[in-house]
RNA sequence: GCUGCAGUAGCUCAGUGGUAGAGCACUCCCUUGGUAAGGGAGAGGUCGAGAGUUCAAUCCUCUCUUGCAGCACCA
């Protein structure tokens, strides 16, 4: 038999026969370690102790105080009992596939009769069963025909299809817990006993598409949460409910800030304190847009369809159009509108008035455009996913040489906004060429390039998205997370060579001849709605002072007060501090309750003590220690607190 | 859009085949109280919309609508 030669950790080499398993390469090391082994890593992949080393690599074994893989192999074995117990329970029900994910795992079912919430309970206690029965696990390496023949003859469809959908140079691996049978690339454990019994939950059912495919079945996907302890569990389960407080639909009603209604699903009704923190910040969009060299224009809101039929969204876009039809007298037809669903093409119309000149170029149009989509009705979601929204949008009209440039001017602006906005860390997606596209490889390369050149060149890194570009040109998506994890998309570049030839877009160029511009298509927070979302759940409703829609409750503890309270209130708003008067016949606890759950961030209390001497008692938002302030020294401190980032 | 679940007072929620209840919020009264809920009284609901079954529907059935979770979508 052939020796291979293993390369441990510390640097140390041994040599075993070829085809000798992880497992009793931990056993020749020291059985403590046989014991304690679960996995290993053999040249870095993640490989079962039951699978044979034929070649020379390195190797280190995995125990349970490897967090990666121990969470790994629990969260994947997790899967496999789940659909056994499923199986167990439900003879008939069709398994498909169940990987891990975050914090857990899901496996998709293919069932007739919906899961109920009392069916989870009765698939968790099986698969406790199944743990504690501590079922060997056995591996098998099988040939594609013997595979298939063996799904079909168990009448599970599903694995058929996956067999056959198996690259031809992978391994078809088979796995078994006790006499239960799963298709999987492993690894594994080498008994079911090894999972944690009381570290996991199932949490919920939903639908899943068969292969995440529309077109398919769907089928009922259980999701599941997993960790090494019940300690962790239990902190995961907590992190989750704190989560739910910090949700911008809850906080949203709290606060006062928006409603939305039956009557207009997925469109916000902005009250005061809401509209508040919108004027604010598109106040300071506004500034910093002047500032970066953006001129600002304003566009129609109902087009005539022969806009969008030429700019290409009546053809592609259309589904998610609002479409107005107008009976006007003496027509022969309908006058058939759309409510816009972009800015860009009416960007272009303001471009296309007069010449433009190389001079004018890059010409950064920017608009607070409002915009209604008719979004799935599945997709939305509070304030982050609506119908209709305003974006702080801007096209940047530029040669092709200046896309790299403009790129990263772009990268710096947002990345300055977003700091001023609390958002130290955001993560960058990159969306490269799709199959389906307009415009030449040629120009595909450079505008990828340009990007990807600008983005490091800013000091970013960037996740690739292959395949995700729009048809019309690659871009950059500026992400960010709500509270409980989900991405969301927020600021975004997108390059654009197609518009400007369909709306026929040109300049003069230094040579006297007329050359089409390229579109720099680009939002810093998206929209406003989305935005102020996560601005709400990023700071779980306690915002940034400048930004908080009432900055300053003065609150009297005695009526005695009343006439100080409102000299101060007077006092502030001249400063230009957002300040509300209390002075209810209530009591000091009760105001300072309702304001400290309202998250208004400083609460002046004011008795006779504060009357007399021209003071007041400050409580900021968070801590429970009062201090007494002159009252020129807090209009001052609020009036500096009250500006904006850009302001100061 | 798809699958599942849900819609009862402003909010959070209980409840029943014989047309409804709690707590908080709201209004009024008492209370002037020193930093997270003082006390009392009162008002408030076409039980999401429509149709059906029934002597009778908030409750059962169907359709629609909105929301929630996930999937799909996301120029």
């Amino acid at each position: 038999m052939s020796q291979i030669s293993l390369t441990f950790p510390d640097g140390n080499k041994r040599v075993y026969d070829a085809g000798v398993t992880a497992a009793e390469v931990a056993a020749s090391i020291a059985p403590s370690l046989a014991k304690a082994a679960i996995s290993a890593q053999v040249n870095g992949a993640h490989w079962d102790l039951a699978w044979p080393i034929t070649e020379d690599a390195r190797i280190s074994i995995n125990t349970m105080k490897d967090d990666g893989p121990a969470l790994e192999l629990i969260r994947h074995d997790l899967a496999h009992i789940m659909a056994r117990a499923v199986q167990e329970i439900w003879p008939d029900v069709k398994v498909t596939i169940g990987p891990v994910r975050d914090y857990g795992w899901f496996y998709d079912f293919d069932r007739a009769e919906p899961f109920t919430p009392e069916d989870l309970g009765q698939i968790e206690a099986k698969m406790k069963q199944i743990i504690n029965a501590r079922d060997p696990v056995k591996t098998e390496v099988w040939s594609r025909a013997d595979a298939i023949a063996y799904y079909e003859k168990a009448g599970e469809p599903y694995k058929v299809e996956l067999v056959n959908r198996i690259p031809a140079d992978q391994d078809i691996r088979m796995y078994w817990h006790g006499a239960w049978q799963d298709l999987c690339r492993g690894p594994h454990f080498q008994h079911t006993g090894q999972v944690p019994a009381d570290a996991f939950k199932l949490m919920n059912v939903a639908g899943a598409y068969w292969l995440g495919d529309s077109s398919r079945p769907m089928l009922q996907r259980i999701y599941g949460v997993a960790f090494k302890n019940r300690d962790d569990l239990k902190a995961h389960l907590t992190m989750l409910e704190e989560a739910a407080k910090r949700d911008h639909r809850k906080l949203g009603r709290e606060m006062d800030l928006f409603h939305m209604q039956e009557e207009a699903p997925g469109q916000v009704f902005w009250h005061p304190n809401g509209w508040t923190i919108y004027t604010t910040l598109q106040d300071y969009m506004r500034r910093r847009q002047m500032a970066g060299g953006y001129v600002e224009v304003n566009t129609p809101q109902v087009v005539n369809r022969k806009l969008w039929e030429a700019s290409g969204h009546w053809e592609k876009y259309q589904e998610n159009m609002f479409i107005v039809e107008v009976d006007e007298e003496g027509a022969r037809e309908k006058v058939i509108n759309a409510l816009k669903p972009m800015n860009c093409p009416c960007h272009v119309q303001i471009f296309n008035v007069g010449l433009k000149s190389y001079r004018d170029l890059p010409l950064r149009m920017a608009e607070f455009g409002s915009c209604a989509r008719y979004e799935p009705s599945g997709a939305l979601h509070g304030i982050m996913r609506v119908r209709g929204f305003t974006q702080d949008d801007a096209h940047i009209f530029c040669r092709e040489d200046q896309i790299e440039a403009e790129t990263k001017r772009f990268i710096e602006f947002l990345s300055s906004v977003y700091r001023d906005l609390g958002f130290e860390a955001f993560k960058i997606k990159f969306s490269d060429r799709p199959e389906k596209r307009a415009g030449t490889d040629e120009t595909w390369d450079k505008a990828e390039a340009a990007l990807a050149n600008a983005t490091t060149a800013a000091g970013y890194e960037f996740q690739l998205n292959p395949g995700e570009g729009a048809f019309y040109g690659p871009k950059l998506e500026f992400v960010l997370t709500d509270a409980i994890g989900r991405d969301w998309q927020c600021g975004t570049l997108q390059v654009d060579f197609v518009l400007p030839e369909r709306l026929d877009a040109s300049y003069i160029g230094e040579d006297g001849a007329k050359h089409r511009p390229v579109m720099l298509h680009r939002a810093t927070l998206g929209s406003f709605e989305r935005f102020i979302g996560i601005l709400i759940e990023s700071h779980a409703g306690k915002l940034p002072f400048w930004l908080a829609p009432r900055q300053v409750v003065v609150a009297s503890i005695v009526s005695d007060a009343d006439s100080y309270v409102a000299e101060v209130v007077a006092a502030l708003r001249a400063a230009g501090v957002r300040a509300e008067a209390d002075v209810r016949n209530e009591k000091i606890n009760y105001k300072v309750r309702e304001h400290s759950v309202g998250k208004v961030p400083v609460i002046l209390a004011i008795g006779m003590k504060e009357v007399e001497e021209r003071t007041v008692s400050v409580r900021r938002l968070g801590e429970t220690r009062t201090e007494t302030v002159a009252l020129e020294a807090v209009v001052a401190e609020m009036a500096t607190a009250a500006l904006p980032p850009d302001r100061r």
